[in-house]
DNA sequence: TTGTAGGCGTTATCAT
DNA sequence: ATGATAACGCCTACAA
């Protein structure tokens, strides 16, 4: 086991004082050139690594930001967030953050867990996915100064905090105009209770699309909770008011849709919602998100407020369509 | 923003030196009863919170243990990883412990990754997942003394090092097991290149049981990388073997086949490996593992090493099969 | 059982 | 431009 580099080895090394070193390291500008190159070499040389907890102690930072993992419910939405938290550690990464996570299974809990690992490891920021409306959470970080992106608007006031979102709304639009363009006129349309920022998005794209092109959505909509149970209950409700084709809010509801409509003729096309890998095993439509850029925009609105002291405007992202063979 | 609450806020507060709070917070024992109390009053009062950069400094230990997310490869079996995520930071947590998350795209700069962790944050331990025969990320850590636990045994040497995993031969067997009862005689494989640990295991477990019971398994079985693609244009190959049901070592493999075999009569069986969601969804019989189980029991492992300097038999969990409708 | 005195590695302040 | 000094919060001797 090789002896421990510290600052005071590299300065010793390069024949220097401690400070200089750290003044390389943090701010090279006020250092001179030829002094700069020698201390650089020294730093090279022994392999110096700073240490974070004793410059976290100096300055409160710990070059961390948390992110929750969730419990993967019906394991199909699930993925929308790993894919999303695989885009944040890399690009946390190349911004010289680290994430670290944490469950939480209700917004209290969340809230005790902010309180614990901002005592305990100094946490730099937050990342939370998906907001309702009065979300308590972002209150609680509001209100203490806690710096902190969302993945998912502030439904209540879009200029609450920083945030990137997927426009869902662009999404179903995207979707409803395939099918319009396709030949259909009876869109029906699958989606979330009333009252969820994002549900309702989404259903708005769909109910704007078809009024802008004429055709009336009245009665072709239903509401559940998410699930493939869910969505093909409904669907076969739906049927009875002839729909040739569905909209859906996600690719549970997309799913339990499609078995719904099976055998039945002439054959009802199907659009999922978050292009997840069981959409593109069972060749199901679905409108796709850019996650790996969603996470991308979080951190650059984190590093922002961190590094820069600037806060900058939300992000909204645009979906796309990934084109299978249900619709 | 309220005050800081240090150890020396907790002393002055519980009229008490700061080395009896520190007495109080590592070793309740020494400390009077009555004076432990009154500590641990003011503990509560202030919401204190041991700041673990200043304990890290000390201690040099951070309580924080790496874990690697990977690039959702065909999304399919990126799910396993993710549930098993999930279920280490759960335990983690109660264990005292936070998990860091880091990518690497290949060996070498994974293991750099492990320097630069180990020298900026002082990780505590690591956790692997999968294992490959002559493993350099195994080999690097273990010559350093860093703490590590896979999830996947060390194939070239079982007491290589502390690892939990599944039982993959058991897995086949259930599963070939199911069928032979079932009334199937030609029951084909469809699995993973000769020379993987995880692919040879789960393959064995189908063989074996075949001729324990005095089925001929010759000419029943395919190779070839994971995804769906694959696995459709191997079961292809296969039919004209004429298997009447196939075990396969990923739910990917047993996708591709499902969709190879659709039209084919009489119905052919198929099973699949690791429980996705995605099975779930299409109703495929599948071979699932206890991934959260098996986190935990990484996180044993490792706080038998971290915390109690002892180090544990390794574990091998068994699976079972969820029956679906494919089999 | 409790208190006192360092020091972990770093950076900020101030002097040179 | 560079160097000396103090301080961050905690823990581990050692002394009382």
């Amino acid at each position: 086991m090789a002896e421990k580099v510290t600052i005071a080895t590299v300065a010793r090394h390069a024949r220097v004082s401690r400070q200089t070193v750290s003044n390389v390291l943090n701010s090279p500008h006020i250092v001179r050139q030829e002094t700069r190159e020698r201390v650089e070499q020294a730093i090279a040389a022994l392999g110096y690594r700073a240490n974070q907890a004793a410059r976290q102690m100096r300055t409160g930072r710990s070059r961390l930001i948390a992110a929750r993992i969730e419990p993967t419910r019906d394991g199909i939405n699930g993925s929308v967030l790993d894919r999303f938290l695989h885009g944040l550690t890399e690009t946390a990464d190349a911004a010289g953050y680290r994430v670290l996570l944490y469950t939480a299974t209700d917004h209290d809990r969340e809230i005790a867990t902010y309180d614990d690992l901002l005592g305990t490891y100094e946490l730099d920021a937050f990342v939370l996915v998906g907001t309702t409306h009065d979300d308590p959470r972002t209150a609680w970080l509001t209100e203490r100064g806690v710096p902190f992106v969302t993945f998912g608007r502030p439904w209540d006031a879009l200029d609450a905090h920083p945030w990137v979102d997927v426009d869902g709304a662009a999404g179903t639009a995207l979707a409803t105009r395939h099918l319009l363009d396709a030949g259909h006129r009876r869109i029906a349309f699958l989606g979330w209770p009333v009252g969820s920022g994002v549900g309702d998005d989404r259903r708005a794209g769909w109910h704007d699309t078809l009024r802008a092109a004429g055709v009336d959505p009245t009665g072709l909509h239903r509401e559940t909770e998410d699930g493939i149970a869910e969505g093909e209950r409904l669907m076969r409700d739906l049927v009875a008011a002839g729909p040739t084709a569905v909209v859906c809010a996600s690719d549970s509801l997309a799913l339990g849709a499609l078995q719904a409509v099976r055998g039945v003729h002439p054959q009802v096309s199907v659009i999922g919602f978050d292009d997840t890998p069981v959409a593109a095993a069972v060749g199901l439509t679905s409108v796709s998100q850019p996650l790996g850029e969603a996470a991308a925009r979080c951190v650059d609105l984190l590093t922002g407020v961190l590094d820069d002291d600037q806060t900058s405007a939300p992000v909204l992202l645009q979906p796309s369509l990934a084109l299978r063979h249900t619709a």
